[in-house]
RNA sequence: UGGGGCGUCGUCAAGCGGUAAGACAACGGGUUUUGGUCUCGUCAUCGGGGGUUCGAAUCCUCCCGCCCCAGCCA
């Protein structure tokens, strides 16, 4: 990656988190209730991982790490209809590409199919499973309400010969989809639906992304996580709140197969980020109906769009200390994401010069065949990093944002009659506007002071604005993608009216601009970042070639300054 | 109206009976050859009521609000 950011880089692992999982675990180990620490991250390998996950991620590798235990990467792949490799693949780039390491901890609950199934075999045998040939709908309509209870299935005491014979011919592919099914027998009249004898296994005749047609019954979630988790040893099965509810199934099944000092489910509040959505349903039909451009468009949440957008995997680990782990529902500022990325760019990335939005300025009064090169510090936060020439000549780009026929209060900038700096050059005085038959601006006439050389002079005269700028003969010709948020309200999924969430999405999230800058071709290759000074931190996207540069906006400076007029 | 959770600054988030950390955002000052960075400063009495206590955001109680749960999804 960035080698040039090595040496700075603070070694954010020295500061241990605190929040009220950390809270358990002390406890836990203190009591001696556990002697070391196990952690997981169990995601579906149905869709790429966002910065929701990121979150879980740091978590619980951070937690494992805070206490020297370890932390396993399990995909949780218990239903054929939706997983692919496809997806088992990305997602560990992206764990690896945040800097996390499973070690050899790499599992797949569908690798405990085998024992799974004989757990479901014990918990027969010990009658606290049944084998239900109820249809869909009428275990549906048997479960009851919120408010009154399920009825029993009419299957729910079969004898342990039959059941394990069903059992066995379900395995055996002896009936089709939906025809029988395995149940735990725990209350229908229990007051959370979900122990009202919750379905275990199903039958799916359909191959498994890894087992192939190895299997024709899937554990469910419930079922195949906790003892998953329990067959792996760990100790805190870390989730997220929407799962607070199934906590008494998950001790109620490692009760049923009497798993001792088994795994603990403590739940937190999962992330959700200001101006975009985070739920993979959502960001999967924002791919599939080409409201994007693929899963790794900069302009998604997702690990492979902010890699591809310039975030860093430490901005990002920073960014998830910051936020912090609760249990109430909440909403971070996207700001906060920014200026985390903002404050890791800022200390080790190049300084340059690009204009984005190009007005042609003379200096009328320099040589017309004059080229100077002058010494331009590549990072002021880091003088070590040294210098470069940056070529001047008497035709130059400079931003049309830095000129105003008339000046705002408190203006800096080019206005008629103003001096400003041409930042590492000349000063240099607006002196004449040229027009085209329409009346915009084509081209402005400037003087330069031979004494102002480097960007000062003896006489310490004050110069309060300082612009950026390229010599038009030397620069090169860069596409440029300006990325606003994807959408223009703060929660797309929570507004007046049921509009969908996809009619909040931002037009200008994303514009393209044909830019110059530094004659510095060499740097460009992708995943090369710079501070374009005075716009914003940016890198070269995947798609640029020495034909055809191509540069992402990461984030914009900040702009304090608000013109009044 | 069943069950499970949650309510501390605009946004996150500490606090665990002793008199409200920190961060982001915002606003104001200083420095500055990036109106960037840096720096200094301003910015809450804890959803509401009642109670316990010398003392409560922290304990009790009632109320209000928000989130999750009736997939053979995870």
């Amino acid at each position: 990656m960035d080698e040039k950011k090595i040496d700075e880089k603070s070694e954010e692992e020295a500061k241990n988190s605190s929040n009220f999982i950390i809270d358990i675990i002390d406890g836990d180990l203190e009591s001696g209730k556990r002697e070391s620490i196990v952690t997981r991250f169990p995601p579906e390998p149905n869709g790429y991982l966002h910065i929701g996950h990121a979150k879980s991620i740091c978590l619980n590798f951070g937690v494992a790490k805070q206490y020297g235990g370890r932390c396993h990467l399990r995909f949780d792949d218990t239903n054929p209809e939706k997983e692919d490799t496809e997806y088992t693949n990305s997602i560990q780039e992206d764990v690896k590409w945040l800097g996390f390491d499973w070690g050899d901890n790499l599992y797949y609950a569908s690798d405990y199919f085998e024992k799974l199934y004989q757990f479901a075999v014990q918990m027969i045998k010990e009658g606290t499973a049944f084998v239900c040939s109820l249809s869909g709908d009428e275990v549906k309509k048997n479960r009851g309400t919120a408010t009154g209870a399920g009825v029993e299935s009419p299957y729910r005491n079969r004898s342990v010969e039959e059941n394990l014979e069903l059992f066995s011919k379900m395995r055996n592919g002896e009936f089709k989809d939906g025809e029988q099914m395995l149940r735990a027998k725990i209350d229908m009249a229990h007051p959370s639906v979900l122990l009202r004898d919750p379905v275990l296994y199903r039958i799916k005749h359909m191959d498994h992304h890894r087992k192939g047609s190895e299997w024709c019954i899937y554990p469910m979630y419930d079922f195949a996580h906790g003892f998953s988790d329990a067959i792996e040893g760990i100790t805190h099965s870390l989730c997220t709140l929407e799962f607070e509810a199934h906590r008494p199934l998950y001790n109620w099944l490692l009760d049923a197969i009497h798993i001792e000092k088994g795994p603990q489910q403590i739940e937190f509040a999962r992330l959700n980020l200001s101006y975009t959505v985070m739920s993979k349903r959502k960001l999967m039909q924002l791919v599939d109906e080409n409201l994007v451009n693929g899963w790794d468009d900069p302009r998604l949440p997702t690990i492979s769009g902010l890699r591809r957008r310039g975030y860093t995997p430490e901005s990002i680990r920073d960014f998830a200390d910051r936020i912090g782990v609760a249990k109430r529902d909440s909403m971070v500022d996207i700001a906060l994401l920014e200026h985390c990325i903002r404050e890791d760019l800022n200390r080790w990335v190049p300084r340059r010069m690009g204009v984005l939005n190009p007005l042609k300025m003379v200096v009328t009064n320099y040589n017309d065949s004059e080229v100077e090169y002058f010494d331009a510090m590549n990072n002021p936060e880091k003088e070590s990093d040294g210098t470069r020439k940056v070529p001047f000549s008497k035709e130059l780009w400079i931003e049309r944002d830095d000129f105003r026929e008339v000046a705002p209060r408190k203006w800096r900038r080019l206005a008629p009659g103003k001096e400003v700096r041409l930042r590492s050059a000349y000063y240099v005085t607006l002196t004449d506007i040229i027009k085209d038959e329409t009346g915009e601006v084509v081209e402005i006439h400037c003087t330069y002071d031979p004494e102002s050389k480097g960007g000062w002079t003896e006489d310490e005269r004050k110069v309060r604005g300082t612009i950026h700028w390229v010599s038009v003969a030397h620069a090169a010709e860069v596409e440029v993608r300006l990325y606003e948020p994807l959408f223009t309200v703060e929660n797309p999924l929570n507004t007046e009216e049921d509009k969908d969430f996809k009619e909040y999405i931002n037009p200008e999230s994303l514009s393209v601009v044909q830019g110059f800058v530094e004659p510095l071709i060499a740097e460009f290759k992708p995943e090369q970042r710079f501070q374009f000074e005075r716009l914003g931190y940016f890198v070269v996207d995947k798609e640029s070639t020495p034909e055809k540069i191509v540069i992402n906006r990461v984030v914009s400076l900040k702009e304090r300054f608000k013109p009044k007029n």
